[in-house]
DNA sequence: GCAAGGATATCG
DNA sequence: GATATCCTTGCA
């Protein structure tokens, strides 16, 4: 489990940022899905990320989980990110398995979910989670309300997007907890 | 600073 | 059917 610490925004084809921007897709079908459920990407050919649906059934947007601070489980978040580093090319041979290794070791919990690679990794989530309904109490993956709930929030220009042109590239749909160490670097 | 990696949307 | 590109990461 891990306490969200920074989101993305992303909306229909009006946001040129968003995977939506072409219209419904084959890839990006889910984020016409029902609100609270599970849009899960491929990217970069390595990093799977997580994003929640959020408006209405029909209509595509969605949040990008970009970073948690890790409350509990972190020995299974490990092996998660162990397996994906796992596959890596510079972790191919026994020399780079072992500095990997190292690497992961050296990481501290509050580290392990630090990017929306690493969410995906430590939880152990893949494409396959598309569609999951996170709002289910017993799915296995699912959001749940923080008790005692709000702190300070800041904001600012989404990451990795420049492709979208100045507009969009600009608007402040990056949202995190200022100060906390998960927030991705 | 930049390669790895595979899917994907678009173009020919 | 081929190819430029991608909501990233960890290495040089």
């Amino acid at each position: 489990m891990g306490r969200i610490v920074e989101v993305e925004a992303y909306g229909d084809a009006a946001d040129r940022a968003s995977h939506a921007r072409f219209g419904r897709t084959p890839r990006n079908a889910a984020m016409f899905g029902p609100p609270g459920s599970a849009y899960v990407y491929l990217v970069y050919g390595m990093y799977d990320c997580l994003n929640v649906v959020t408006g209405p059934d029909g209509s595509a947007s969605a949040v990008l989980i970009r970073a948690l601070a890790p409350e509990s489980g972190m020995a299974r978040m490990r092996a998660g990110r162990s397996a994906v580093a796992g596959r890596r090319r510079s972790a191919r041979t026994a020399d780079g398995q072992a500095r990997t290794s190292a690497r992961l070791e050296r990481t501290p919990d509050y580290r392990l979910a630090s990017g929306p690679g690493l969410v995906t990794a430590a939880l152990g989530i893949d494409t396959t989670w598309t569609g999951t309904d996170l709002c289910d109490p017993g799915s296995a993956l699912r959001l749940e309300a923080l008790p005692g709930g709000s702190s300070e929030i800041a904001s600012g220009p989404r990451i990795g997007i420049d492709y979208a042109g100045s507009a969009h590239a600009s608007l402040p749909w990056r949202l995190w907890v200022p100060g906390d160490p998960s927030v991705s670097g």
